[in-house]
DNA sequence: GGCATCCAACCTAACGTTCGTTAGGCGCGC
DNA sequence: GCGCGCCTAACGAACGTTAGGTTGGATGCC
């Protein structure tokens, strides 16, 4: 179950550094060996293309914000109502960042220089993932657990919200990943739910 | 002070809409060139290079969004809350998205293969930008309008839940920009107000 | 009207560079 | 001695960009 540190992970790593930083499109090969002290052709040996690089990174991402959230929703009890499921939700998907921006900025924003199959593929789970978020907005909705506005909107606001902070969040920011998971939690739940004043 | 269309505006327009498509770096001279039936050496009697486009683009979009934030919060009376300017700030903010989502996009992620002062002067602006948002919202909190939370991380998360429209918003999208504009003011807002159940 | 002039817009051809990628070989540790 | 990890060299294609020439319609002047 462990995975050891092979070469190929390295340069999975730099890489998505890099694509994090500058882009895919605007990330060579021979800018990704640089970094590893080593010539571009010498990656070949260890992949068999640049979008083979960004294909592996965006599914190990996708495997990451897939698990997450399902462990996350799996551990709530039966009981548990919108409010506590948008929690857990919101998180886990902050908590994947945290633990790697690089690899989960890949999942947010290259994955389009994706093509063909795999771009379709990779499409088709964000859309799978959004709509977990989606239903459990749209179920508190209908419950009257949540003010009834667009479940659709809603969702989408909170995703792309938490979405940003795979492009803003350093490891070496002012406040630690729980304090910024507890805020969002607020800022997201709050704001589906009324307030009586 | 009316602008008419010059064949430098046609050539932004067509850069713009390929720049939010694909991005910039994957975004050549020629791509550009063929989408106005012309050859890519032609482009080159209106446009003194390839970032050259990029920086028009990106100016004229800080130039919207600057202009739209001033001027709504510029019309508020002066009794308004944080919950109010805040408001004004989001449906300017929706509106620039809405009225040209392809320039909005540049300004919003393709700035940053800008290069040396223009890159600098560019991140001081969209600092600037945000700061203005910061500094409502912080104000609401110390007033007591809104929940004490971190002015900083409240901004953001508004601010990038924003942004994510000028990526997802379509012309023919199931919602008029306005519609949108009232949910998101709503998100927006309550998710830095006390709810008092 | 006829003619020269102008100018914006486009063309073809080519430049030097960088791109992703392939081929074949070399050295070092188990 | 086998194989992993790297090397040099090179490929064709695409890149941003420059140079110099052609077109066609508007303008000014006789």
């Amino acid at each position: 179950m462990l995975e050891l540190p092979t070469r190929r992970r390295a340069i999975e790593n730099v890489a998505s550094g890099l694509f994090r930083e500058r882009g895919y499109a605007a990330t060579s090969i021979r800018d990704i060996a640089r970094a590893l002290d080593v010539q571009g052709s010498s990656l070949y040996a260890h992949v068999t293309s640049k979008e083979d690089v960004l294909w592996t990174i965006v599914e190990r991402s996708a495997e990451a914000f897939e698990q997450a959230a399902a462990r996350s929703l799996a551990g709530l009890p039966a009981s548990a109502g919108a409010a506590e499921s948008i929690a857990a939700f919101v998180r886990a998907h902050v908590a994947v960042i945290a633990s790697d921006p690089e690899l989960a900025n890949v999942f947010v924003h290259e994955w389009r220089h994706l093509t063909g199959e795999r771009r379709r593929a990779i499409l088709a789970r964000r859309d799978a993932y959004e709509a977990r978020l989606r239903d459990i907005v749209g179920r508190g909705m209908t419950d009257g657990e949540l003010l009834p506005t667009d479940p659709a909107i809603a969702a989408t606001f909170i995703l792309t919200a938490l979405n940003g902070l795979a492009t803003w969040y350093r490891a070496d920011g002012r406040l630690p990943p729980d304090r910024i998971a507890d805020h969002y939690v607020g800022f997201a739940v709050r704001a589906l739910t009324e307030d009586h004043r």
